[in-house]
DNA sequence: GTCTATAATGAGATAGAC
DNA sequence: GTCTATCTCATTATAGAC
């Protein structure tokens, strides 16, 4: 769509609306989003996103699709991989907290979204392309489940407990600290902390 | 502000606005939801609403306080009880699930909301009375740790597990059925097993 | 491509009859 | 208390000048 030559500073309208689409659209949904304030965002004129995006859905959908591939596009490379169980679950909690932490309002808003419009918006996110490969991760599970080497588990119930543990902190993160009265500062400090410890927890429950 | 004699079934107009009013602002949000589609949802009219509640950020209002009690009102009783830490969390995800299954919409209803005005809601659903009594679990933790009956971890950081295993699912359903390619039926039995199934993880995950 | 001005629609709220 | 009809304003979208 465009030569990426080098990618300088400001690309352009069209990438200056799609970054302030991102913020908006994430932090207040697409109910909850204004075509002006995007454009405020943007430093540009409410007619330009018309011009760009032909409309409010279309617009939506480009942030929509390219949050979708972020999220989902990530379980694949790492879950899929040739590596050990342990190391996989590893190096899995440590990427996704990191990407997430980059992103820190981008599950918020996919789980938000998906339950406003559960079965076009779930058929949107699988249907594309590569539907994530945890079947591998789920045969490797069972395996050392065989071999003795972990407790007996039901597959999905420890991807479940592993995602949980890395995604909610960041849905909830505003009523976490509330709750357990926590500083900014404190909780950015456990959320990277949670790199090293979601997967000695994880390891420490399921091996013999 | 009723006489509570029996409750039969419909308790009047009143009633079957909130009731109607729970189920669209927790799907859809405040900013997605429509007066007229819970005026549907009630059987009643429009300018029904209006009459009972003066306007739609007042009727949300009476939503989001009864959706913050109970969940927020869940944590004390269990987890400033006088139990035995394994006992605590064993009885605290059994209970927190039950209640979150007839009620799946609620979490995400809460975190959505607050992302979207994080001050004045988590000081709204902090202030009124109860704070959760976290202290009385945290020293708890802090306590066995001494006792060298569990490993060292941050309380904060167990309890940020405990609850992000009970409530994502529910948040990420749609997502997590697709993903893992599980049917409706299945799912819930999921659910069901992590009663027991979270208790058993979290206990392998800290004991000694 | 970018803007200003304006049209078109959507949705919350009110008036007034019954 | 409950309804129909209507008002009003916010917001999406378009027209048209530059």
């Amino acid at each position: 769509m465009k030569l990426n030559k080098k990618v300088k500073e400001m690309e352009g309208a069209e990438q200056k609306i799609i970054a302030a689409a991102r913020r908006i659209f994430q932090r207040k949904g697409m109910a909850g989003a204004r075509m002006e304030e995007i454009a405020n965002e943007a430093g540009i004129n409410k007619a330009l996103l018309h011009y760009y995006f032909r409309s409010k859905e279309k617009l939506f959908q480009v942030v929509m699709t390219e949050a979708k591939m972020q999220m989902l596009g990530r379980l694949h490379p790492i879950l899929g991989s040739e590596a050990s169980l342990f190391e996989k679950i590893e190096k899995f909690v440590e990427s996704y907290i990191s990407f997430i932490s980059l992103n820190p309002f981008l599950p918020g808003f996919i789980l938000h979204e998906i339950n406003r419009h559960p079965e076009e918006m779930v058929k949107m996110m699988l249907s594309n392309d590569k539907r994530p490969n945890l079947n591998k991760f789920f045969l490797q599970v069972e395996s050392e489940i065989r071999k003795k080497n972990i407790i007996a588990i039901q597959p999905e119930q420890l991807f479940i407990n592993m995602l949980s543990m890395c995604v909610f902190p960041f849905v909830a993160r505003p009523l976490l600290q509330g709750v357990m009265n926590v500083s900014d500062k404190k909780f950015s400090l456990m959320i990277e902390a949670r790199k090293k410890e979601i997967p000695k927890f994880i390891i420490n429950a399921i091996k013999r």
